[in-house]
DNA sequence: ACGATAGGTAGGAGTTTCCCTACGCGTCAA
DNA sequence: TTGACGCGTAGGGAAACTCCTACCTATCGT
């Protein structure tokens, strides 16, 4: 419907994302590769309970999944959600490359023609 | 410290994207120019103060600036967040360009050598 | 000076987040 | 089968979020 998935679904990522637990668990993922919730425990100071209700957030926004091995679950890393928000960061790059340039600063800085 | 500013900083910029009133202000911001709270009010259902509050939200996120001009407030844009976004996000690029390669597929899902 | 306009702040209600301590369920080892 | 291990869920409390209705300040027009 939108450009880059749901609002619904938007909202998700990026609430996900707004926690620097949860960001530190992609982190892991990314440069550990799959892991149990254990490994990634080790890394926190918070109760192991805690950890699982910030890999259930993570679930529900579509950046890990999770595979059952055992008595453990094995964590991955799913990028798929983090490609939608680059796409919609898209629209926006134009702002801070023209910053660069310098020269997007007198264009941007008065067009009050339209706006009421 | 961090790679992409503080981990403070991130949890203000992405908690302030994970709502859609407020991702939609970023939007009008981009396409229609800087423009008071009127010309953005007019475009949500919610009363005034709400909105307000939203703006505040992204202030304090720095992904707007205000100037003044007689009784109004001109918002602008401000995308240097989003571009620290985007920074944030390259370390993980490989890893949805991999999955459309089908080649990181076998080497992701199996290098459990390291994990304790 | 007076009223209308633009927009922020105060305070409150309902919901959600984030942490905790119990506790339940499935799996492995003895 | 019995116990230990790996993880999730339940439920609760403190804080934060999101919306509202007043209300306040500053500016403009008359």
């Amino acid at each position: 419907m939108n450009g880059t998935g749901t609002a619904a679904a938007n909202d998700r990522v990026f609430a996900a994302l707004a926690n620097s637990v949860r960001r530190e668990v992609l982190r892991l993922l990314r440069d550990g590769g799959p892991q149990p919730v254990q490994a990634l425990a080790a890394h926190f100071d918070m109760a192991r309970p805690s950890l699982s209700e910030h890999l259930k957030v993570l679930r529900d926004a579509g950046l890990v999944s999770e595979q059952r091995s055992g008595r453990q679950r094995i964590y991955r890393l799913e990028a798929a959600p983090l490609a939608e928000v680059q796409d919609w960061l898209h629209p926006y790059e134009r702002f801070w490359r023209d910053r660069l340039k310098g020269l997007g600063e007198l264009l941007d800085r008065m067009p009050d023609d339209d706006a009421s």
